[in-house]
DNA sequence: AGGAGCTTCGT
DNA sequence: CGAAGCTCC
């Protein structure tokens, strides 16, 4: 069977046997070459962090093992080009297919495509398949056919669509394969606070879903709000890595939802209305990567792009530290640090915080979490940011400032998170836990703090925030509204084009993240950055702000005189709804391109469809194009390729090609479209 | 009971 | 902002 006719499965984030339809196209179609390939440099920024290569590491072992028991491997191959490594692994094996899942954000989508056309071109026969959503992006539109732009009414039609979600494969019983050993990648030291509270891998996936069904799930609506997380899934992680199926938790939880809906449990119907919702969140983010692949990267609101961030890097390390001097938001930056891991709640203290109180680029937040969360995804992380900061048409408000004193009363009533994850506030009385800098001195002694030097007064007042939040924001209507009347007269080339609003680059310690090490004579403070990254024991992330201790004591005194924001702004100009809405046309006509794009790919499918042999209705959604629109001229990972030799460049990948990427797609769109 | 006015919350 | 939920007559 060597040579002839074999068939490659190439697993990416879809790291399971069971309900894998690329796999189960494979073992169909005869002889199997499972191949993983670590390409990370490809991913550019956005290389993964050390947590997320952790549990990528102990998932591929586990996926291997899996396969090895249904009588294949799993072939790894370190590349910096994924593409040209499945050529290679074509010539080595002499396959005649290519099966693989698809992925939705914006660089997957361009590699994929390329691969397939790579592929296509070596005469190898190459079919995509649907295993991370419930519906493909390019079939839930409005009733216009139109891609939807905020969340409540995509998820509506996608719980009304005409079909349901497709039901789960089962695993293959026996894989056929050739073999052939490609090097095993090796990846540094694990971390036993990870390896203790985390199984990577399908079948502890399983696990935690069923444990979860049975057990949190029925309060997951009364518990949600809780911060101490006992009550969430956990399956962010198991879902981003593809180790369990989203259609399997939808079927599964539903299951749930008809037999507690029969018994009239109207909590836990309630619940998985809850539930299914995040799932839904995690749907609709690959929706609005594929509708808008730069959203990672750029505001979808227009308007936004005249909003002055303050870029203070003092701040940002604040931040990540869990030096704020807001108990709660500290707690929450402290577990992140220690545990990759934060309840969802904590997400969105801290993210809110982060833009709305500092004021700091969002995307540097959403870096950091990229960096730090044991799930990364950068659909979703792109998605939450922009909701906090209200860049989406259905975000939150602008001028919204949550206080982190009350949100830490609603979440963390008792103070029990706050303790834990603060040991300095420990003994602080609940009644001032979460607001230390009003607490008497007498209290203040007692319990061994002294503000300003084993705790920080808050970085910015609350009010000062909002303040300079409310300035900033009537200065943003104003030169938005300078810049459309501009537009009009014709004095400034068309609507969303060019140089104007790219993104603010990250910052250096941010940066030196992203092209680790190519081993490169480290400066001690690459050392330091570096660690920045990695998620150490408790005691050293303790340890390690004791160091900080005096530099922040500088900063803090800095920050206290730097909050002179002017008490007398007019801050009643209120931002008229005329032009909000217009910041949500002009956000829908930039989609038409991808409109266009998007009816041609629901073309492409359309066609391909009679393509298999069993052709049922379902089947017929299988198989189809890869869902990607045409590459800017010169490729992406040619770019970031050239990237990595790296002479000398400090600046990212994003700053030198600020977002054109998509422009140029647009353009390309509709000439083609 | 019931509704004006206030707060909270939302992807 | 706007809907939903709350309080206070």
């Amino acid at each position: 069977m060597s040579g002839g006719g074999c068939s490659i499965v190439w697993f990416r984030r879809d790291l399971r046997v069971e309900d894998n339809p690329a796999l189960a196209a494979g073992v169909r179609a005869g002889a199997v070459i499972a191949v993983f390939i670590w390409a990370p440099e490809e991913e550019g920024p956005y290389y993964p962090g050390r947590v997320s290569r952790w549990w990528l590491k102990h998932s591929l072992s586990h996926l291997d093992s899996s396969l090895r028991s249904l009588g294949t491997s799993l072939v790894t191959k370190r590349s910096t080009d994924s593409v040209s490594s499945l050529l290679e692994v074509v010539k080595a094996t002499g396959a005649t297919q290519l099966f693989f899942n698809h992925l939705y954000d914006p660089l997957s989508l361009v590699r994929d495509h390329q691969a397939k056309e790579a592929l296509t071109a070596q005469g190898i026969a190459v079919r995509s398949f649907n295993a991370d959503l419930l519906y493909e992006p390019w079939d839930v539109n409005d009733a216009q056919g139109q891609p939807f732009a905020t969340f409540a009414a995509f998820w509506e039609k996608c719980l009304s669509m005409p079909f349901d979600p497709d039901a789960p494969l089962l695993p293959p019983k026996r894989i056929n394969s050739d073999t052939l050993v490609f090097e095993d990648e090796s990846e540094k030291g694990s971390n036993a606070l990870l390896a203790r509270a985390w199984s990577p891998g399908w079948s502890n996936a399983d696990k935690a879903l069923t444990t979860f069904i049975n057990g949190p799930l029925i309060e997951y609506s009364k518990n949600r709000r809780k911060a101490d997380s006992a009550t969430t899934s956990f399956l962010s992680p198991h879902l981003h890595f593809g180790e369990v199926s989203v259609r399997k938790v939808f079927h599964l939880v539903r299951i749930k939802q008809v037999s507690w809906a029969n018994e009239g449990n109207k909590a836990g119907d309630e619940s998985v209305n809850l539930f299914l919702k995040s799932i839904g969140l995690r749907e609709y983010s690959r929706y609005m990567s594929f509708n808008h692949p730069y959203s990672h990267e750029r505001p979808l609101l227009g308007h936004l792009k005249f909003f002055s961030w303050v870029v203070d890097e003092g701040y940002f390390k604040a931040w990540r530290q869990g030096r704020t001097g807001y108990p709660l938001v500290d707690a929450g930056m402290r577990e992140l640090w220690a545990t990759g891991w934060l309840h969802d709640r904590i997400r969105v203290v801290v993210s809110s915080f982060f833009v709305k109180v500092l004021q700091l680029p969002w995307r540097w937040g959403m870096k950091y979490f990229w960096d730090t969360l044991l799930d990364a995804d950068l659909e979703s992380d792109a998605l939450g940011w922009q909701y906090i900061s209200g860049t989406i048409p259905d975000g939150r408000a602008f001028d919204r400032i949550d206080n982190p004193q009350f949100e830490g009363y609603k979440f963390d009533p008792n103070g029990e998170y706050v303790r834990r994850w603060l040991p300095e506030l420990a003994r602080l009385p609940t009644e001032w836990i979460h607001h230390p800098w009003n607490a008497p001195e007498s209290v203040l002694q007692a319990a061994g703090i002294e503000l300003g030097s084993n705790y920080p007064f808050p970085i910015v007042r609350i009010d000062a925030a909002k303040c300079r939040l409310d300035e900033a924001l009537s200065e943003m209507w104003q030169q938005e509204a300078a810049s459309r009347a501009a537009i009009e007269n014709g004095t400034e080339e068309g609507l969303g084009d060019s140089s104007d609003s790219a993104p603010i680059a990250f910052p250096p310690d941010i940066q030196m993240e992203e092209i680790p090490e190519p081993a490169r004579n480290n400066l001690p403070t690459t050392a330091r950055r570096y660690e920045d990254q990695m998620v150490p024991s408790m005691t050293t992330s303790l340890v390690r702000v004791e160091e900080e201790e005096s530099s922040l004591e500088l900063r803090n005194s800095a920050e206290e005189s730097r909050a002179e924001v002017p008490r007398n702004a007019n801050v009643n100009q209120e931002p008229r709804r005329d032009t909000l809405n217009q910041g949500v046309l002009q956000t829908v006509h930039n989609n038409n391109a991808f409109q266009q794009f998007n009816a041609a790919i629901a073309l492409a499918n359309a066609e391909d469809s009679t393509a298999e042999s069993s052709s049922t209705s379902r089947r017929e959604r299988d198989g189809g194009v890869v869902p990607v629109w045409s590459p800017p001229t010169s490729s992406y990972s040619e770019q970031l390729v050239g990237d990595e030799n790296g002479i000398g460049t400090s600046s990212s990948y994003l700053q030198r090609h600020p977002q054109s990427h998509q422009i140029m797609n647009c353009r390309r769109l509709s000439q083609t479209g």
